[in-house]
DNA sequence: CGTGTAGTTGATAGTGCTCAATTTTAGTGG
DNA sequence: CCACTAAAATTGAGCACTATCAACTACACG
């Protein structure tokens, strides 16, 4: 669908800017190749990452309509994107309705993950969390046609990790020991082993229906 | 705007079911008067409340792409809604694409409020996520010409407050109290009366932008 | 006037944070 | 291939914030 507009893609390294927060852009980025994230920075200098996106995905697409970027987003690892104007996206909407409701669709699963990570964030313990990401992730890495068996390439820091669950990098660093230890996962340099999915969604309470991951006509 | 579309209007008690969790509706609510608040359960029975909504909000207006609810909706006091059928969202965004511009800005708009509410829950304390949701829903109500003057109505009760920030009924409690005594916020019986709004505003580190209540072109 | 819900209190325990130091890993130039 | 460096990961100790438990009070309603 994406593959009929216009585009420039580009690549960047760990940590680069994708999309700088409180920007007006004029076009908005799909992932390509590896993964990019939504950081909010505070005043104080802490950071709160409130998304973690994987290829495919149209990440601020909802700045079309907003105009203006209430968050930032930066690479994760080494990532390719590729901008598609605005006008392209306004012209496939007003010439086809079905296209229009599928990006319109995408704003909405967004909100569907985001919503989750609410609950995650609001109603689970560390452990839970990081469980529940790595529950998430497959499903939506194996969607995209990415992870293959039960393991899939990760290259996200601790530190960054500790910002997109809420918690301290040494705490961080602590339970993800501890998920190591239990046998559930194996996460080490970059490469995620799920050893039980089963037993690692039982941990995190993980129900994958906000995923839509099931084919419905809309 | 949506005063064309045809509707029933329907009215429900504190905690009332007013669109049931995992359940397929055929039509979306608006609310009228009063609140209500998007709620997930978990297994042990606690629960996490992702969104408050305030008169004039669309509340699952995502559900008409997504099909499934992947929350309940519930009433906070005594709350009016009107539902309105998906044939007639789909004759508005077939017949009128700018209004279904507007329709998708709403979901989006709600998107932005639920990342600012991961960045509250998972990097601030107790007393400024209450602090932040308190300066959210003045301007949200007063934006909706509900608030009077630095005071506004709000049934939440204490219990729900904590399902809401994240925390447990007893801590909500006792940090209420704090923010009472620090004599930012008098909140009692129902009524939220702010006393500064900058310094509540300072201490939850509150930045309006992303609640897109500046006038845009879209 | 009894009953139930909401709000309040105090004590105790646990989860996660901060600080500071150390080890490991990855990347660079010689 | 090795030395050098910076970033990432790891460790331990002490502390802060929040949860849990168990009363108890206040208030609304029939």
């Amino acid at each position: 669908m994406i593959n009929s507009l216009p585009k420039r893609t580009e690549t960047f390294l760990n940590g680069g800017e994708v999309v700088a927060e409180d920007s007006r852009p004029g076009e908005s980025c799909m992932i390509l190749k590896g993964f990019a994230a939504r950081s909010h920075y505070s005043r104080d200098g802490s950071r709160q990452i409130s998304a973690l996106h994987v290829p495919g995905d149209f990440v601020d697409l909802h700045a079309y309509l907003l105009r203006v970027m209430d968050h930032g987003v930066i690479a994760i690892g080494s990532c390719e994107v590729a901008y598609v104007s605005y006008d392209s996206i306004r012209r496939v909407t007003e010439e086809s309705p079905h296209l229009g409701r599928l990006l319109w669709l995408s704003t909405v699963i967004d909100g569907a993950i985001q919503r989750a990570w609410v609950t995650c964030l609001g109603r689970r313990t560390a452990e839970q969390r990081m469980a529940h990401l790595l529950c998430e992730l497959y499903l939506r890495l194996e969607a995209a046609g990415i992870a293959t068996g039960n393991s899939f390439h990760l290259p996200l820091t601790q530190s960054q990790l500790a910002d997109l669950l809420g918690l301290s990098v040494v705490h961080v660093n602590k339970k993800l020991q501890k998920l190591r230890l239990s046998g559930l996962v194996d996460w080490r340099g970059g490469i995620v082993v799920i050893r039980d999915f089963g037993d690692l969604a039982r941990l995190a309470e993980f129900d994958p229906t906000y995923l839509s991951l099931r084919v419905e006509t809309r």
